[in-house]
DNA sequence: TAAATATTTAGACAAATATCTAAATATTAT
DNA sequence: ATAATATTTAGATATTTGTCTAAATATTTA
């Protein structure tokens, strides 16, 4: 649950998840969307990949991310909890 | 949105809203389920209100604290969104 | 095989954060 | 009024984090 929370603790990588939401992408399309450098882009990738919010598959010289939504039930489960 | 998911990216925020979840509590109450000083509750209780996650009122030298459920649908309804 | 393209890794640095102790403020009880 | 109790504020410090540039790795194309 904390890489969860740590993941979802900025802005940039919120965006990417809202990206992921309506199709899958390369690492480097997804940093065409921001202002910030590709390796920084990565990085983020990573956070949200060990958060276990995306997954990733390598696809000839690109690799390409997705939105795994089997993790965002776990989340709403957190949240749902509180207000029972 | 930003100070939402910055007041839950921290363990022991999380488990005072869970403590909130069954009953409201002072900020000693509070405060005494964890091995941290008060003065380190007292600003993660800070953050948590900044955050509008809780809310507060002093009643005498006491100041009780409660879980504000509404922004709990904030959340929820944030992440419901990444699934659809 | 050499050059080009896509992505990640490594290392550095400034800003943000969680924690602490000491002190300040507010309220209640003697 | 003074002492005791509850909480917050202030200031310091070590750690974490987001960003960058330069370099490394992997793949495709000429």
């Amino acid at each position: 649950m904390n890489a969860i929370f740590k993941a979802l603790n900025d802005e940039t990588r919120r965006d990417i998840l809202e990206l992921l939401r309506k199709q899958e992408m390369t690492a480097g399309d997804i940093a065409d969307q921001f202002h910030i450098s590709k390796p920084s882009i990565s990085h983020h990738l990573d956070i949200l990949k060990r958060a276990d919010l995306v997954t990733s598959e390598k696809k000839g010289q690109f690799v390409v991310y997705s939105l795994n939504t089997t993790i965002v039930d776990d989340i709403l489960q957190w949240i749902i909890t509180l207000k029972k």
